[in-house]
DNA sequence: AACTATTTATAAGA
DNA sequence: TTCTTATAAATAGTT
């Protein structure tokens, strides 16, 4: 529109494709925004340039958001429908796989059997019997290792009591010690070299503790509501 | 921009403002379409006046969502986000139900009991062990069912049985029957007066197919797979 | 909606 | 890219 006019047909070298690009840009975007002061209107352009480049220009009044959802709520069509959709897909299948999930439950609870055929009832039955095997291991596994941590707990009383009689043995034996300040032992005790022992064995509850938590969360053999403590 | 200048600045007067809107938003669609064709560009502008009007341009050689979902895929923003959450939230719920049945499955088939307490197996296996029962119990009335339905048929041949006993000994009394025409017989009782049972029983198989597939869906007893036809 | 004096945009060249 | 500038286009104010 100067120096010459124009046609309004595709500009076939690039360079001066791109320019005029640039130009017009500039140019449209300051008549957007003029447009959008003088009459207090909101304006959105969105450009891709033929090299793929994106430029847009906003009216300061408004996000591309909010004119995108005014457009489409005006324009009636819901633009990100196909969004929705493949959630909606997934949305529907997990459906689908919880209600099965949900039938199979009830089938192994014993409800919902109607419209199984005896062939099925009789695998379901199986399958069931089967799982009550395996819990019931698992209970006994349970309480074999609570009572071989029993066990192990009594064991060791027994050896304190038997520590604690040879001390007393040993005492008797003592000329000097006598009976005189007899409940000064324990408390001496912790001096001895075996002495050792019994702290360890003092304090052998709260270590227990710990294994316990750490049995719970991985898991080889629980204890949990079993305590010598 | 004619017969004198103009600041860029709303204009007050709603009559003037509505005038240079149209004037100028016509203005802005053709250089919007000029730029499309001369720079092989894409554009979309979107602009709603101060009355809320809505008035929008979009090259030919693409539709406003095109654009759309190209401008988010540059821009990077999912701009329909918060369309999502509501439809994300509830495919996390499903997922975490989804799990928990998988758990229980799993765990009334006897796997995953690690993390179980001695009470929680106990319970488990009780559960299990009472489901196994109501199995049983189902079982053994599908079977019942299947035996009663046997024995009705078996009663229905025997009644045949007897009935052909009973059309035999009339034609061996009768001295004009004989035996010239035996396999004349059959075809001849279904003109008789009790030859219509007979051909009730002809038709049985097939009614009672219409009834297993009622029962399938419905469900009292079902029959499927034990036939006497 | 049409007119037109003027302002603005911009094509081509640097 | 930016500047320049002759000229085409757009448009403010008016009818």
């Amino acid at each position: 529109m100067a120096r010459g006019k124009i046609q309004i047909k595709r500009i076939e070298n690039q360079t001066n494709r791109q320019v005029t690009y640039s130009k017009r840009r500039n140019g449209l975007f300051k008549k957007a925004n003029e447009l959008t002061v003088l009459c207090d209107a909101k304006v959105s352009i969105i450009m891709i340039s033929s090299t793929g480049k994106l430029h847009e220009f906003i009216s300061p009044s408004i996000t591309t958001k909010q004119l995108f959802d005014l457009y489409q709520k005006t324009v009636g069509v819901d633009l990100w429908n196909s969004h929705y959709e493949k959630m909606q897909e997934q949305l529907r299948k997990l459906k689908d796989v919880n209600r099965n999930l949900r039938r199979e439950i009830r089938q192994r609870m014993g409800e919902s059997l109607n419209d199984l055929k005896y062939e099925q009832l009789e695998e379901l039955m199986e399958n069931v019997d089967n799982s009550l095997k395996l819990i019931r291991e698992r209970k006994y596994k349970v309480i074999g290792n609570q009572i071989e941590t029993f066990k192990k707990k009594v064991r060791n009383v027994e050896e304190i009591r038997r520590n604690l009689l040879l001390e007393f043995d040993a005492r008797q034996e003592d000329p000097y010690g006598g009976l005189v300040e007899q409940e000064g032992d324990y408390t001496s005790m912790l001096g001895f070299p075996n002495g050792g022992s019994i702290l360890a064995l003092r304090l052998q509850p709260n270590n227990n503790h710990h294994h316990h938590h750490h049995l719970h969360s991985g898991g080889g053999s629980d204890i949990t509501t079993f305590g010598l403590a």
